[in-house]
DNA sequence: GTCTATAGATTGATAGAC
DNA sequence: GTCTATCAATCTATAGAC
């Protein structure tokens, strides 16, 4: 039996360090130093790079499971449910400001490498993805709940982007402000049908 | 006197090289290899990488500079020329979905390496978003223009890291086609005021 | 201007002592 | 489980022949 609690700061430390410097740019060195290690016990708990890259985004998955827990015990309004989608980009202002958003950054960067572990990454985005799409629907627009999921996934990402590299906190709170009441016209204009009864 | 077209050919395939691989993945042998050139000759051109970075850089600026004009050339109206940019989506929707967007996805690689051309990508960015401000100002949007500007860039950067990480073109489509349909309410909606006589 | 050869550092990964 | 020592590969960059 391997102690979990070494594993699980390296986990941690990796998280972190992929998020703020990205994949590539993250040493063996760099983690093993946060983590108050040395190079050679890493591969007690890792065999290669890529295995420690799956275990990130295996624990981003959880976590980000278990966030869409949380906002739906907070409210049975999917509208609610939605707001609290948009508002991740406040309450996660400073982070992206700096590093962009977690779950694009990986996903670009992995792409451009022509990574085995992009499909994976690329759960993240499916995750929310999915969880929007049926808020959406619940929402009285089953019609268009892709498209408008999508539409508000590029409309976040788009945000991340640009306050990540013009360092704009400001530009966040005014596009969050926007994307609500684009949200209150979507969840108020019922043409698109398909209804809850 | 150096011969400029060696040079040319070196900016040339790193343009296209960082494009496709990021920056840091692509080594000093991927860009020789693809010129047709050794290492060794490598230095005589360029002292470091970063400098090959910077001329790519520039190069892309005036790039961006020549499309702008080609674009106010092709027509006076603003409207026009900012479809001009929505439809830049359409137009490279091939590369975008396996590489992304070449502005976005280096000035985020850029800012998670703490590089320090970061800023030098940045004007990029500007480029496009004071043109984009100019626009909408002679749309009878002067009052607003610079958030429109912010807005717009926002969304293409989004739909551009959707694209990519789901490699979808039929996205691309409706979003543009959604932009274009933003657009025409922004350009017909002058409660913003500040209108040209 | 272009080449070969190589320095010097860092990387991911392994072997074996404790 | 953790360490030190080390390997082989790769990287940026330099020196010097032609």
């Amino acid at each position: 039996m391997s102690d979990r609690r070494t594993r699980d700061h390296i986990v941690d430390a990796a998280d972190a360090l992929f998020y703020r410097q990205g994949y590539a740019h993250t040493s063996f060195s760099d983690i093993a130093d946060t983590v108050g290690i040395s190079r050679g016990n890493f591969y007690f708990h890792f065999k290669t790079k890529d295995e420690i890259l799956d275990a990130v985004i295996e624990r981003r998955l959880e976590d980000t499971r278990e966030m869409l827990a949380r906002w739906e015990r907070a409210s049975d309004d999917p509208a609610d449910r939605i707001r609290s989608f948009i508002h991740m980009l406040l309450d996660n202002r400073a982070d992206i400001k700096r590093y962009g958003c977690p779950v694009g950054t990986l996903s670009t960067e992995l792409a451009k490498l022509g990574h085995a572990a992009q499909p994976a990454a690329n759960k993240l985005f499916t995750l929310f993805r999915s969880w929007l799409r049926a808020q959406f629907a619940r929402l009285g627009r089953a019609a268009d709940a892709g498209a408008l999921a999508m539409h508000l996934l590029a409309r976040s990402q788009g945000v991340a982007t640009l306050a990540n590299a013009f360092r704009d906190e400001t530009f966040i709170r005014r596009e969050v402000q926007e994307m609500c009441e684009w949200l209150a016209r979507v969840a108020g204009d019922r043409r698109a049908r398909h209804k809850k009864p």
